[in-house]
DNA sequence: ATCCCAATACGATACGAACAGTATAAAATA
DNA sequence: TATTTTATACTGTTCGTATCGTATTGGGAT
């Protein structure tokens, strides 16, 4: 009835009682719910546990750290898995790919983004978490299509691939921690086309 | 002996012991020390207060938090102050105040500077003093040669000033927060041109 | 098919360590 | 006399771990 398929298909025959989907649903709520009003670094696993009605040990044993549970919590929201249609050249799926990126950094949940971007920098198991799952997807995406527009002639072949990455992400990310009162309605407009430009050939 | 002068050149005159050089500079000192060895965020006042051999209070008397305190140890670190030779024109300006920022951010500090700007992201105090000890002499510094280079026709006009700036510096912090290992030599020594190509007329 | 048990997860609670930030008091220095 | 200094103590929070009794499962024995 729970378990229609697909998630425990590689389970190698376990005993004992199994994990519970209703404490971890609870869990991921709870953290996106206190997320709403504080910070990742205010919010404490033990917060949680308690929001969750969860007993803080059962947090510990499925997550290895915060960044995990937030991580985890924010990708299970709705609409975070939208895939993009198919663009018709190489141009737009750049465009494409920068307007979702903005888009997702314009919601309520870039500031929490730009938080497990900032915890990375100084823990080493967190920046593992949020390259994994967050900015090398974000990063391969990109340097295929920029490859391939490279290769194609639709963008210029004068700065390496990495470089070109940073160039189209560093302004968005700059924005969003430096001055975010400037991440606005009129930048999330703008900004994916001037960003083309930039790298046109 | 110990203030040649200008230290306390604006005190209204006042009573009573005054505020002891010797802690101060061991507690600069300290701090200095400790951030070679941990991350901002791992650094603890008590930590520096038992290093510099210090009363934890006198730490909590004369900086507001961490931040503070952090903040002055690098700046009072010796070649923070140099000032830029006077240039040419506004894009040799430009590629001078790239190239000195990017020294910064290769050097040992500039962790230690990226982990204060993740800070930044959750705590407002420490966001106020980043800002105005940092991101906004930056950032101000830029704009100024930004705006004389769109009216003298070096670079184009199609983008906002603000624009520009985040064109320029995003592309490094990026670089520096996302994927440091890439933060090298060969970086540093290209980017400034290649940054000013993105903007010129 | 049913029963028992080993295995595992659960929530609750307690624990020691670390650190925050404050308070107090006695010594030091102008 | 006024103020800063160091030292110490204190409360409160959170971490991460350990322990404990309970709940729930699958598998093996019957």
């Amino acid at each position: 009835m729970e378990n229609t398929a697909l998630e425990q298909s590689e389970s190698p025959a376990r005993k004992g009682r199994p994990r519970s989907e209703k404490s971890k649903k609870s869990i991921l709520k709870a953290t996106n719910s206190l997320l709403l009003h504080m910070s990742v670094q205010e919010l404490s696993i033990e917060a949680i546990a308690k929001k969750a009605k969860v007993g803080k040990t059962t947090i510990y044993r499925w997550w290895p750290n915060k960044t995990a549970v937030i991580m985890e919590a924010l990708s299970n929201q709705p609409g975070m898995q939208t895939p993009l249609p198919t663009p018709r050249n190489n141009a737009e799926a750049i465009q494409m790919q920068l307007e979702k990126l903005i888009r997702l950094l314009h919601s309520k949940n870039g500031e929490t983004i730009a938080q497990l971007f900032a915890e990375a920098q100084s823990d080493e198991k967190a920046q593992a978490i949020f390259e994994n799952n967050f900015l090398t997807p974000l990063i391969d995406a990109m340097e295929y299509s920029i490859e391939q527009g490279q290769k194609d002639g639709e963008f210029a072949d004068r700065y390496d691939v990495k470089s070109v990455v940073d160039i189209l992400c560093g302004p968005i990310f700059f924005r969003l921690m430096a001055h975010p009162a400037d991440f606005n309605e009129s930048f999330m407009k703008s900004y994916p086309k001037e960003a083309l430009r930039l790298i046109s050939a």
